[in-house]
DNA sequence: TCAAAAGTGTTAAAAATACACCCATGG
DNA sequence: CCATGGGTGTATTTTTAACACTTTTGA
């Protein structure tokens, strides 16, 4: 044990909370906690920071190891520091949140440490330490933050159509929009691509597909546009 | 030395960028270090979180110590973990953003450790560690949130002109804004108290004051009001 | 009486909202 | 032929933007 210092440490985590966007539902991704404390409990997927790695490095390296999710849109959500955190000594996380369509992924299968699974965000279980705290604030940020950023593009499959950009937007909102001024408002700023596909076995007219022009949105970004709602 | 530990650890620190709003500029309060690395050159103020204390609390000390600044608007900026942050060792530091009416305080004197002063934000002399980068990351935080927060009476004495404020919007945004719109959206949000005197010691009429309705603000919050521009 | 900033309304343009029907497709 | 969701336009209201002169006060 050859680490020692002139004063005590705290030390530093990452915990990550994971949003994914399944059909209905906002989910977020927890693991189950093997070792204690609060074993057996769900948690935010997460771990210590290595000192030769920074926090971004550290929170996907968390998710890989934990959840064998990858290539995210990964962001920084805030830094937690209460006193009593972890029961067992003083703990700073730096938390982060992130987007991702779960049809992309398959989860890490369980080990003997972990198992991963996918939660609606109004319907998860009781969790270690603060996540529960954790997670709301990680919520409120979506919330907030999708009104005015493309985040929601992140959440879903490449090709999506304007009903199900729609849905995802009523469900991160918790408020039901208008499908003319909805579909006006997301086509004038022609940040979309038409695609000259359509869904696939519906049992109804099929939907065009439409694709999200990363490019053009930061060419128009560069120009001072500004994404809202 | 009696602290040790399985692993490496970070070292924690906080670091506060604390804007002020004098007359005509945007200003930001430095100190000068006595110690290596970076002696001689000025910093944001800052310095290792205990381990029995919360982050904000550690912000507060610090301010307090190193500048004679207490009871000021504190907000959690950013958690910076770069490998090389600073010469000496691997240091996590979380950065606050501070705002404060510089004329409510008189600066700490200047120590064998340090001194402190204010700096336009857009003449500030060569900064220590990452810290040009922190109060980049500050400023474009602030500029964007006080649009959607009613963040700039913190940097206004308690008692204001309209014009006033508008100067510090302009400051603060960098762009010119009409008198007459200015002052009819500020009005109609409600949120400020006329008072019945008026600036003093000025070589022409004299404007009104007026003062920041807190009580109201949050009313209307819970009402689901935004503040906006 | 001059200089300096305070204070005050209206009009035009743009953006947001409310709203309902026909169409294409698969079962 | 029926059920399901896809797709489309207009009228109204609200919000934003542009704009100039008179008043008060102290020097």
């Amino acid at each position: 044990m050859p680490y020692t210092y002139e004063y005590p440490r705290a030390a530093v985590t990452v915990d990550c909370v994971v949003f994914g966007y399944d059909a209905a539902a906002l989910q977020v991704l927890l693991i189950q906690r093997g070792l204690a404390p609060f074993a057996g409990a769900w948690a935010l997927p997460g771990g210590f920071v290595h000192v030769d790695e920074t926090l971004d490095d550290a929170a996907r390296r968390e998710l890989r190891e934990e959840t064998g999710v990858t290539d995210l849109y990964l962001e920084q959500l805030y830094t937690f520091g209460a006193l009593d955190r972890d029961p067992r000594e003083r703990v700073v996380s730096v938390a982060y949140y992130a987007l991702v369509d779960p049809a992309h992924f398959a989860l890490a299968a369980a080990t003997d440490a972990t198992r991963a699974a996918w939660f609606a965000v109004d319907a998860v279980p009781p969790l270690a330490f603060d996540h529960a705290h954790i997670l709301a604030v990680a919520l409120a940020r979506l919330r907030g933050k999708v009104r005015y950023q493309p985040l929601g593009f992140e959440l879903l499959p490449e090709k999506f159509t304007l009903t199900g950009l729609q849905r995802l937007y009523e469900t991160i909102l918790g408020t039901p929009l208008d499908k003319r001024n909805f579909r006006k408002k997301i086509l004038a700023m022609e940040l979309l691509r038409e695609l000259d596909e359509v869904e696939q076995d519906v049992p109804h007219r099929a939907a065009r597909l439409y694709q999200f022009d990363e490019s053009k949105y930061r060419a128009l970004t560069e120009r001072g546009f500004n994404f809202e709602l």
